[in-house]
DNA sequence: AACGCCGCCTGATCGC
DNA sequence: TGCGATCAGGCGGCGT
Protein backbone atom coordinates (compact mmCIF):
# COMPACT_ATOMS: atom_id res chain seq x y z
CA UNK A 1 0.00 0.00 0.00
CA UNK A 2 1.42 3.30 -0.71
CA UNK A 3 2.66 5.60 1.82
CA UNK A 4 5.19 8.18 1.89
CA UNK A 5 8.47 7.02 0.19
CA UNK A 6 5.70 5.16 -2.88
CA UNK A 7 4.12 8.73 -2.72
CA UNK A 8 7.24 10.86 -3.00
CA UNK A 9 8.48 8.98 -6.02
CA UNK A 10 5.13 9.39 -7.80
CA UNK A 11 4.95 12.97 -7.12
CA UNK A 12 8.93 13.14 -8.26
CA UNK A 13 7.62 11.26 -11.57
CA UNK A 14 4.64 13.31 -12.14
CA UNK A 15 6.46 16.95 -11.61
CA UNK A 16 8.63 15.82 -14.66
CA UNK A 17 5.71 14.84 -16.71
CA UNK A 18 2.87 17.23 -15.89
CA UNK A 19 3.61 21.05 -15.90
CA UNK A 20 2.02 23.30 -17.92
CA UNK A 21 0.27 20.55 -19.88
CA UNK A 22 -3.44 21.23 -19.91
CA UNK A 23 -6.80 19.52 -19.09
CA UNK A 24 -9.19 19.54 -22.46
CA UNK A 25 -11.91 17.57 -20.17
CA UNK A 26 -12.19 16.66 -16.91
CA UNK A 27 -14.06 12.82 -16.54
CA UNK A 28 -15.65 11.86 -13.32
CA UNK A 29 -16.41 8.07 -13.24
CA UNK A 30 -16.47 7.59 -9.53
CA UNK A 31 -18.40 10.09 -7.92
CA UNK A 32 -17.11 9.73 -4.41
CA UNK A 33 -13.76 10.54 -5.32
CA UNK A 34 -13.99 13.91 -5.79
CA UNK A 35 -15.83 14.34 -2.98
CA UNK A 36 -17.01 16.89 -1.41
CA UNK A 37 -17.81 18.36 -5.32
CA UNK A 38 -20.14 17.48 -7.09
CA UNK A 39 -18.32 15.63 -10.57
CA UNK A 40 -20.24 18.19 -12.26
CA UNK A 41 -18.42 21.18 -10.12
CA UNK A 42 -15.30 18.53 -10.43
CA UNK A 43 -15.89 18.18 -13.80
CA UNK A 44 -15.75 22.73 -14.52
CA UNK A 45 -13.25 23.78 -12.35
CA UNK A 46 -10.53 21.27 -13.98
CA UNK A 47 -12.05 22.02 -17.40
CA UNK A 48 -9.10 24.51 -19.04
CA UNK A 49 -6.99 24.30 -16.11
CA UNK A 50 -3.15 23.90 -16.30
CA UNK A 51 -0.76 21.47 -14.06
CA UNK A 52 1.84 24.36 -12.44
CA UNK A 53 3.53 22.62 -10.20
CA UNK A 54 3.60 19.07 -8.43
CA UNK A 55 4.43 18.19 -4.68
CA UNK A 56 3.87 15.80 -2.15
CA UNK A 57 2.33 16.43 2.14
CA UNK A 58 2.00 13.22 3.82
CA UNK A 59 0.67 10.72 1.71
CA UNK A 60 -1.01 12.95 -0.25
CA UNK A 61 -0.34 15.00 -3.49
CA UNK A 62 -0.74 18.19 -3.90
CA UNK A 63 -1.48 19.23 -7.64
CA UNK A 64 -1.05 23.17 -7.84
CA UNK A 65 -3.37 23.96 -11.19
CA UNK A 66 -3.88 27.30 -13.06
CA UNK A 67 -7.60 28.04 -14.14
CA UNK A 68 -8.09 29.26 -17.38
CA UNK A 69 -8.64 32.43 -15.89
CA UNK A 70 -5.39 32.65 -14.58
CA UNK A 71 -5.97 32.09 -10.85
CA UNK A 72 -3.98 29.06 -9.46
CA UNK A 73 -5.88 26.42 -7.03
CA UNK A 74 -4.99 23.17 -5.28
CA UNK A 75 -6.06 20.04 -6.23
CA UNK A 76 -5.38 17.04 -3.07
CA UNK A 77 -4.81 13.54 -4.31
CA UNK A 78 -4.48 10.41 -2.20
CA UNK A 79 -3.88 6.83 -3.44
CA UNK A 80 -5.89 5.15 -0.68
CA UNK A 81 -5.28 1.04 -1.00
CA UNK A 82 -4.99 0.41 -4.60
CA UNK A 83 -4.76 3.91 -6.45
CA UNK A 84 -2.11 4.87 -9.37
CA UNK A 85 -1.82 7.23 -11.16
CA UNK A 86 -0.13 7.30 -15.00
CA UNK A 87 -0.25 8.50 -18.55
CA UNK A 88 -1.21 6.66 -21.12
CA UNK A 89 -2.35 7.20 -24.67
CA UNK A 90 -6.18 8.32 -25.39
CA UNK A 91 -6.72 6.05 -27.61
CA UNK A 92 -5.74 3.38 -25.13
CA UNK A 93 -9.34 1.72 -23.53
CA UNK A 94 -9.61 2.92 -19.94
CA UNK A 95 -8.89 0.15 -17.53
CA UNK A 96 -11.99 -0.85 -15.19
CA UNK A 97 -11.38 0.68 -12.05
CA UNK A 98 -10.50 4.19 -13.95
CA UNK A 99 -11.86 6.22 -11.54
CA UNK A 100 -11.05 10.20 -12.99
CA UNK A 101 -9.44 10.71 -16.10
CA UNK A 102 -7.97 14.24 -17.07
CA UNK A 103 -8.23 14.38 -21.25
CA UNK A 104 -4.46 15.91 -21.85
CA UNK A 105 -4.73 15.29 -25.71
CA UNK A 106 -2.95 12.66 -27.14
CA UNK A 107 -2.23 11.13 -23.93
CA UNK A 108 -4.59 10.65 -20.92
CA UNK A 109 -3.90 11.19 -17.08
CA UNK A 110 -5.71 8.52 -15.70
CA UNK A 111 -6.44 8.10 -12.05
CA UNK A 112 -7.34 4.16 -11.48
CA UNK A 113 -8.16 2.99 -8.41
CA UNK A 114 -9.82 -0.49 -7.86
CA UNK A 115 -11.06 -0.46 -4.17
CA UNK A 116 -11.75 3.37 -4.65
CA UNK A 117 -10.56 4.42 -1.26
CA UNK A 118 -8.38 7.20 -2.91
CA UNK A 119 -9.30 10.24 -3.35
CA UNK A 120 -8.81 13.57 -5.90
CA UNK A 121 -10.58 16.41 -4.57
CA UNK A 122 -10.51 20.63 -4.37
CA UNK A 123 -11.08 19.54 -0.24
CA UNK A 124 -7.66 21.05 1.36
CA UNK A 125 -9.02 20.31 4.52
CA UNK A 126 -7.12 16.78 5.03
CA UNK A 127 -3.92 18.28 4.63
CA UNK A 128 -4.23 20.94 6.69
CA UNK A 129 -4.91 18.94 9.86
CA UNK A 130 -1.53 16.48 9.24
CA UNK A 131 1.09 16.52 11.58
CA UNK A 132 5.04 17.56 11.00
CA UNK A 133 6.31 16.18 7.68
CA UNK A 134 8.51 13.22 9.17
CA UNK A 135 11.60 14.30 6.36
CA UNK A 136 11.39 18.28 7.06
CA UNK A 137 13.39 20.16 10.13
CA UNK A 138 9.92 20.44 11.66
CA UNK A 139 9.71 17.43 13.00
CA UNK A 140 11.43 18.06 16.04
CA UNK A 141 11.99 16.14 18.66
CA UNK A 142 9.12 17.88 20.87
CA UNK A 143 7.03 17.44 18.45
CA UNK A 144 7.16 14.14 18.35
CA UNK A 145 6.94 13.55 21.69
CA UNK A 146 4.34 15.72 22.76
CA UNK A 147 1.69 13.64 21.38
CA UNK A 148 2.95 10.79 22.27
CA UNK A 149 3.44 11.65 25.71
CA UNK A 150 -0.09 11.87 25.91
CA UNK A 151 -1.58 9.14 24.36
CA UNK A 152 -2.36 5.41 26.11
CA UNK A 153 -2.68 4.09 22.87
CA UNK A 154 0.37 1.28 21.76
CA UNK A 155 2.73 3.15 20.03
CA UNK A 156 2.49 1.02 16.88
CA UNK A 157 -1.05 2.41 16.69
CA UNK A 158 -0.15 5.93 17.40
CA UNK A 159 1.89 6.10 14.35
CA UNK A 160 -0.58 5.67 12.44
CA UNK A 161 -2.23 8.58 13.58
CA UNK A 162 -1.42 11.27 10.70
CA UNK A 163 -1.52 14.21 13.30
CA UNK A 164 1.81 12.98 15.02
CA UNK A 165 3.91 12.63 12.12
CA UNK A 166 2.62 12.28 8.07
CA UNK A 167 3.02 9.62 6.12
CA UNK A 168 4.07 6.92 7.90
CA UNK A 169 1.73 3.84 7.06
CA UNK A 170 0.89 0.11 8.32
CA UNK A 171 4.12 -0.97 6.80
CA UNK A 172 6.91 1.59 7.64
CA UNK A 173 5.31 1.79 10.59
CA UNK A 174 6.47 -1.83 11.53
CA UNK A 175 10.04 -1.36 9.97
CA UNK A 176 10.80 1.75 12.22
CA UNK A 177 10.00 -0.19 15.48
CA UNK A 178 12.14 -2.65 14.59
CA UNK A 179 14.97 -0.36 13.45
CA UNK A 180 14.33 1.34 17.14
CA UNK A 181 14.13 -2.16 19.03
CA UNK A 182 10.90 -0.75 20.85
CA UNK A 183 7.90 -3.25 21.02
CA UNK A 184 4.90 -2.33 19.28
CA UNK A 185 2.54 -2.79 21.99
CA UNK A 186 4.69 -0.37 24.32
CA UNK A 187 1.84 1.69 25.34
CA UNK A 188 3.23 5.51 23.71
CA UNK A 189 3.67 7.38 26.83
CA UNK A 190 5.72 4.94 27.90
CA UNK A 191 8.55 5.31 25.51
CA UNK A 192 11.53 7.01 27.06
CA UNK A 193 13.25 10.22 25.69
CA UNK A 194 15.95 8.18 24.24
CA UNK A 195 13.40 5.37 22.38
CA UNK A 196 11.72 8.33 20.95
CA UNK A 197 14.66 9.79 19.76
CA UNK A 198 15.82 7.15 18.35
CA UNK A 199 12.23 5.94 16.95
CA UNK A 200 12.45 9.66 14.95
CA UNK A 201 15.72 8.45 13.58
CA UNK A 202 14.76 4.83 12.31
CA UNK A 203 11.34 6.03 10.99
CA UNK A 204 13.45 9.14 8.84
CA UNK A 205 15.73 6.34 7.88
CA UNK A 206 13.36 4.12 7.13
CA UNK A 207 11.33 6.42 4.50
CA UNK A 208 14.71 7.99 3.21
CA UNK A 209 15.93 4.72 2.33
CA UNK A 210 12.51 3.27 0.67
CA UNK A 211 12.38 6.55 -1.54
CA UNK A 212 15.91 6.12 -2.56
CA UNK A 213 15.07 2.09 -3.28
CA UNK A 214 12.05 3.51 -5.37
CA UNK A 215 13.69 6.26 -7.62
CA UNK A 216 15.50 3.49 -8.70
CA UNK A 217 12.54 1.34 -10.23
CA UNK A 218 12.44 2.12 -13.47
CA UNK A 219 9.15 3.56 -14.33
CA UNK A 220 8.51 4.10 -17.38
CA UNK A 221 9.81 0.78 -18.79
CA UNK A 222 8.89 -2.88 -18.98
CA UNK A 223 6.00 -4.53 -18.49
CA UNK A 224 3.26 -2.19 -17.96
CA UNK A 225 5.19 0.53 -19.22
CA UNK A 226 2.77 3.22 -18.52
CA UNK A 227 2.15 2.56 -15.30
CA UNK A 228 4.04 5.49 -12.74
CA UNK A 229 3.60 3.38 -9.38
CA UNK A 230 4.60 0.05 -9.36
CA UNK A 231 3.05 -1.77 -6.45
CA UNK A 232 1.95 -4.77 -7.16
CA UNK A 233 3.89 -5.66 -9.41
CA UNK A 234 5.71 -9.32 -9.12
CA UNK A 235 9.10 -7.81 -10.69
CA UNK A 236 9.46 -5.20 -8.26
CA UNK A 237 7.06 -6.52 -5.49
CA UNK A 238 10.16 -8.63 -5.43
CA UNK A 239 12.51 -6.16 -5.02
CA UNK A 240 10.00 -3.98 -2.45
CA UNK A 241 9.82 -6.97 -0.35
CA UNK A 242 13.64 -7.44 0.02
CA UNK A 243 13.85 -3.87 1.66
CA UNK A 244 11.77 -5.17 4.40
CA UNK A 245 12.50 -6.43 7.81
CA UNK A 246 9.48 -7.70 9.10
CA UNK A 247 6.81 -6.53 7.48
CA UNK A 248 4.47 -9.54 5.81
CA UNK A 249 7.39 -12.11 7.66
CA UNK A 250 5.48 -13.72 9.79
CA UNK A 251 7.00 -17.51 11.23
CA UNK A 252 10.48 -16.17 9.22
CA UNK A 253 13.93 -16.10 11.41
CA UNK A 254 14.31 -12.42 12.23
CA UNK A 255 17.09 -10.95 10.05
CA UNK A 256 19.66 -9.91 13.47
CA UNK A 257 18.82 -13.05 15.65
CA UNK A 258 16.36 -15.71 13.99
CA UNK A 259 13.61 -15.71 16.53
CA UNK A 260 10.77 -16.23 14.60
CA UNK A 261 8.94 -12.75 13.37
CA UNK A 262 5.72 -12.45 14.76
CA UNK A 263 2.10 -10.99 13.52
CA UNK A 264 -0.31 -9.83 16.08
CA UNK A 265 -3.40 -7.71 15.11
CA UNK A 266 -3.50 -4.16 16.86
CA UNK A 267 -6.60 -1.82 16.30
CA UNK A 268 -7.95 -4.08 12.96
CA UNK A 269 -4.13 -4.06 11.46
CA UNK A 270 -1.39 -6.71 10.34
CA UNK A 271 1.47 -5.72 13.24
CA UNK A 272 5.06 -8.06 12.76
CA UNK A 273 7.44 -7.63 14.74
CA UNK A 274 10.43 -9.76 16.18
CA UNK A 275 9.56 -10.58 20.04
CA UNK A 276 12.99 -11.04 20.95
CA UNK A 277 14.82 -7.91 19.70
CA UNK A 278 11.56 -5.56 20.32
CA UNK A 279 10.82 -7.07 23.70
CA UNK A 280 11.96 -4.64 26.74
CA UNK A 281 13.23 -7.43 28.54
CA UNK A 282 15.93 -9.21 26.35
CA UNK A 283 16.75 -6.00 24.33
CA UNK A 284 19.39 -3.67 25.74
CA UNK A 285 19.90 -1.72 22.85
CA UNK A 286 17.98 1.71 24.43
CA UNK A 287 20.29 1.61 28.31
CA UNK A 288 23.22 1.55 25.74
CA UNK A 289 22.59 4.68 23.59
C1' DA B 1 -10.79 14.91 23.74
C1' DA B 2 -8.59 10.70 23.11
C1' DC B 3 -10.05 6.50 21.64
C1' DG B 4 -12.60 2.59 19.69
C1' DC B 5 -15.34 1.07 16.13
C1' DC B 6 -17.83 1.05 11.76
C1' DG B 7 -18.42 1.73 6.78
C1' DC B 8 -16.52 2.30 2.51
C1' DC B 9 -14.69 -0.96 -1.66
C1' DT B 10 -12.94 -5.01 -4.64
C1' DG B 11 -10.25 -9.02 -5.36
C1' DA B 12 -7.67 -12.87 -3.54
C1' DT B 13 -8.01 -16.72 -0.86
C1' DC B 14 -10.16 -20.19 1.91
C1' DG B 15 -13.46 -23.74 3.46
C1' DC B 16 -17.14 -26.70 2.42
C1' DT C 1 -16.46 -27.01 -9.40
C1' DG C 2 -18.67 -23.36 -7.46
C1' DC C 3 -19.93 -20.25 -4.15
C1' DG C 4 -20.29 -17.76 0.05
C1' DA C 5 -17.42 -16.06 3.92
C1' DT C 6 -13.32 -13.85 5.31
C1' DC C 7 -9.54 -10.82 4.99
C1' DA C 8 -6.77 -6.71 3.61
C1' DG C 9 -6.51 -1.57 5.33
C1' DG C 10 -6.43 4.40 5.06
C1' DC C 11 -9.35 7.37 6.73
C1' DG C 12 -13.68 10.02 7.80
C1' DG C 13 -17.40 9.98 10.80
C1' DC C 14 -19.60 9.02 14.93
C1' DG C 15 -20.48 7.66 19.67
C1' DT C 16 -18.53 7.44 24.33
Amino acid sequence: MPELPEVEVLARRLAALLPGRTIQKAEVRRARIVLPASPGEFARKLRGATFVQLSRRGKYLLFEMRAHGGNTFPVIGHLGMTGRMYLAPAKKPLPKHAAVVFHLGAENFVFEDTRYFGRLTLDTSAVQALGPEPLSDEFTLESFAHPLQRSTQPIKVKLLDQSVVAGVGNIYASEALFRAGISPQLPARRLKPAQIARLRNTIRETLLEAIKAGSTVPLNEGAGSDRLFYFGDPITNDFYERRLRVYDRAGKPCITCGTPVKRIVQAARSTFYCPHCQNPKTNRSVETI
